[in-house]
DNA sequence: CCTTGACCTTCCAGCGACTGGAAGCCCTAT
DNA sequence: ATAGGGCTTCCAGTCGCTGGAAGGTCAAGG
């Protein structure tokens, strides 16, 4: 199976695929022409990893979360604190955008938005 | 005033003040010995950019934000446009971020965490 | 057989906004 | 004279791709 079809299988851009194997996370056979090859265990890692980046999980979490998955003797317990710090890093995110959406969506809400200079807003950063 | 006397009177940073200086958003002058010499309008506007930054705003933004905060003749429109959109941004981030977390926490809530092999956040990531 | 076009390959650069570190100059105090 | 602290520049790294250039490969059509 060629990369394009690999991408279109597992839903991973073929360039993010290429990524993907220069930093060893998945590792494709070669054709005797130098293509990729990719076997169906191949699109399988891909798509967990496309579903794994898709809830935020940073790539080094995601080759550990892998590695888990291959692991048959793994403890839930280690996926499950790394999900956990995931979800607190997740959290302070929303909280630090939070911090900035109320005061910024107040000096909105305050600025009159004609052609006059007088700005809440630049009144406000000047402070 | 030397940098570290202007990073502490503005709250950023001296390395981030050269980056500033670097990409041209403050113009300190030179002392003969080659220190920058920072003037009370260059704390000014660092203090401007500080605070423009903690909302999020990113740094083309401060940039035209510092414009208007020099330009006597703005329209508070344009701020106003500015600051709009740049709040639609962050709405997004917390959209997404909502996006993710929302399933990511059912998957903690599922999971066990022992010693056991069974987990719900593998098998949904494999789905 | 040749060309066209769609693949594929590698390598390099850039994104945003810093941040850390190395190498070396400057100034003051002892 | 030296020790220290502060200043300078420049380079590299962060994170996870993404775009683009230059060039090899392959199947179909004339």
């Amino acid at each position: 199976m060629n990369i394009s079809n690999a991408a279109g299988r597992s839903g991973v851009p073929p360039k993010t695929i290429r990524y993907y194997e220069e930093i060893g996370l998945v590792r494709p056979l070669r054709q005797a022409n130098g293509y990729r090859a990719f076997r169906d265990t191949d699109v399988h890692k891909l798509a967990f990893l496309g579903h794994a980046r898709a809830l935020g999980f940073g790539i080094e979490d995601c080759r550990a979360l892998l590695a888990l998955w291959e692991n048959e003797t793994r403890a839930s317990a280690e996926v499950k604190r790394i999900a956990t710090e995931h979800l607190a890093t997740i959290d302070a995110k929303i909280a630090d955008l939070r911090a900035m959406r109320g005061p910024l969506a107040e000096l909105v809400e305050a600025c009159a938005g004609d052609d006059r200079p007088e700005c809440p807003i630049i009144r406000s950063l000047e402070a």
